[in-house]
Parts: structure tokens; C-alpha cells; sequence
DNA sequence: CATCGTTGCTACAATAACTGTAGCACAACG
DNA sequence: CGTTGTGCTACAGTTATTGTAGCAACGATG
């Protein structure tokens, strides 16, 4: 199994430990983007997150949610999963892709 | 083979064929971040990017590109593939991803 | 205090995605 | 015409992801 990625470490394509590298690895893996994405609003039991990825398989789910938690974008309370401070930051970085995905929308 | 996604259309997790959905599809496979990433800075030739990602396979290359393609976010030119307006207008929506990434290496 | 619903999560076999190597077709150059 | 560089495809092997089943722990309810 492939292990979370780390600033300072290698990564799948980037040998160099750059950090961005690490990110981008870490957000290119799939359903990660869109794990953030369900948490933005409120958190979520990982049932509820669950249900809201369209019935995710549970090992994926758990497999992305523990990378997010090693990276503290994400960590568990008693409301759920939710977004760490730091998790908040990254999401308010991407936010504009919905007005994004909106244009590319009407483009078409 | 999966199909690039695109709005109105369901895609994995998703059957309201919602925008973002369709984005976070396309964006949440692997390598398709870095090579946006990559071509920030200037047009690259297939093998230039192939080299750049560290040596990506051709095969996932070339659908990432056609992907890409389809969603007009980058074109082929003279110059190499490159990002295109709309391209630039989704990069800058997670530059600040970059900034993010080093301060996640120094908390640690 | 037994039972029920809900929680987070794991096991495991099946399938789909990705990788790595080789090499083709085309064009420009000398 | 040989060499170099281009974009790309074929295909077998490996890894990641899926789908189903179900476990253990907890709190509430009867």
C-alpha cells in the first residue's frame, strides 16, 4: 500500500521532497478532492461522508481519511469528521473551482 | 476506459451531473494536478512533460492530455501543450496551494 | 440487562486504473 | 538516406480501487 505523502520525502514523480509535490500527490489520489469538498459544509459521520461521495467503498474512504488525518487537513470529533484549521485554508485555496465548473458549464 | 468527465453528465459519485462534480473527477485523477502544475510556467512537449512528472508513463500521459483536451484546459501548439485561458483561470484557482504546501513542511 | 441502531472500521476477492518497456509513424535536419 | 525529435499506441504486469460482508464498541430503549 502506498503510504502518505510527506513534505521532505520522495513521492510518486518528484524525487526532489518539494512540498507541493507532496501535496499534489496527496490530492491527486481519488475521491481526496472530493472528501474535502463534502466537509466544507458541515462535518460528517464517516457513514454520512460516505453516503455523501455516492457510496464510497469504506476501505477507500477510511485509506483517504487516514492520509488526511497524517496531514491534519482532517481529524475526528465528536460531530464527525471534520476540517482542521489548516484543512479550512487548502479548501478556501480551491474554492473558486466551483465558479470555475459553473463557466466550463455554460461554455459547452 | 473511463470517460473524461463533463457537466450536466453523471460522473463517479455523483449522478446529479452537477459542475463541480465533473471537475472534481477530472481533477482528483491521478497526475492530472501535476501536470496543470507543470505546464504553469511554459508550453512543454509531450516528452518534456513526461520528464518533468518523472517519467510518467506515456499511456496515462497521453489520456490525462486527451482529458485535459476535452475540457479545454490545455491545447497542443507549436509550442509544446499549453495551458490554455480557461486552462490559466483554473490554475490560479489553487495557486495558493504552493503556499500552503510550505507551511505544511514547516509544521512539522 | 437484553436488544436494537449507530458508530468507525477491517477482510478479502474481483475489477479497473496505472505502469514500464518497446516500438511505430511522421517530420525536420544534415 | 541516416539521425534526431516529435506525438503517440500496444500490451503484459502490477497496483489501486471497488463491493460485499461483517465485526467490535457505544448509547439508547424496552
Amino acid at each position: 500500500m502506498t503510504s502518505t505523502p510527506r513534505p521532505g520525502k520522495p513521492v510518486r514523480g518528484s524525487k526532489t521532497g518539494r512540498p507541493i509535490m507532496a501535496l499534489l500527490d496527496l490530492l491527486g489520489r481519488r475521491w481526496q478532492l472530493r472528501i474535502i469538498w463534502e466537509l466544507s459544509r458541515q462535518p460528517l459521520t464517516f457513514r454520512d461522508l460516505q453516503t455523501a461521495c455516492g457510496d464510497i467503498s469504506p476501505t477507500i474512504l477510511n485509506t483517504r481519511l487516514t492520509e488526511l488525518r497524517e496531514a491534519d487537513i482532517v481529524t475526528l470529533t465528536n460531530d464527525g469528521y471534520t476540517l482542521t484549521t489548516e484543512g479550512k485554508n487548502l479548501l478556501a485555496e480551491f474554492m473558486g473551482l466551483h465558479d470555475w465548473a459553473e463557466r466550463w458549464a455554460k461554455r459547452r
